[in-house]
DNA sequence: AGTGGAAATAAGTATTTACTTATATAAGTC
DNA sequence: GACTTATATAAGTAAATACTTATTTCCACT
């Protein structure tokens, strides 16, 4: 749905490292802010960012919020991807258009 | 090569409806500045971003520069997100503890 | 070489944003 | 209910950034 918001979120490093942590192993807020040289808001806010693109979904356990991957942002960014990647293809396909370069793929 | 820089291009509005426009027609600097409402060195140091990231490529046309799309960091992106997608796939498929999501796919 | 047009760079500015510390909310335990 | 632990929100700040106008660079043409 929206690739936009997930571009957006993906673009600051210290996000899409704790992104990256949380998809190899679903992750508390407070493991999180353990691992990154960040404090626990910080952490938070980044999680909030990353939970409105829908690339993250949180689960309760007790009193701590576990939060792993979610399919639907990442989703949407990989059709956005994979949707521009083909027109290109084509178009270079078609043109054979692109100067400086080699042997497709 | 560096997905990073792709991200962090393709994260701001203008800068990407700047490269999907490009994407649709390759263009020169001037066509952008009048297709956008912004100036035309605006679009230029977006051009200059999208190009760092190798997103887009220049090719010279007389005194103007045509701005087409590179597939380097597109491709970059694309493996990027497509490695993370399979690896989010198959912890699903091992783990199922996704809790409120349905099927596959 | 001089002129004109196209694009890049320089320099400055207002907005955004990624952090901080302090505080509030929420859930489990006694 | 009081206390502890875990997380979220509030408020403030320094750094990043997306724009602007002014200027420079670069190419074509005479």
């Amino acid at each position: 749905m929206s690739y936009e918001k997930a571009l957006e979120a993906l673009a600051d490093p210290t996000r899409r490292a704790l992104f990256e942590r949380i998809g190899k192993t679903p992750s508390s807020v407070g493991e999180l802010a353990d691992a990154f040289p960040i404090s626990q808001p910080a952490v938070s806010q980044h999680l909030r960012v990353l939970r409105e693109a829908d690339l993250v979904q949180v689960r309760r356990e007790g009193t701590r919020r576990i939060y792993g991957v979610s399919r639907e942002g990442l989703g949407a960014l990989r059709a956005y991807v994979e949707s521009f990647w083909s027109d290109v293809l084509s178009a270079f396909a078609d043109g054979a258009s692109q100067s400086s370069e080699g042997a497709a793929q």
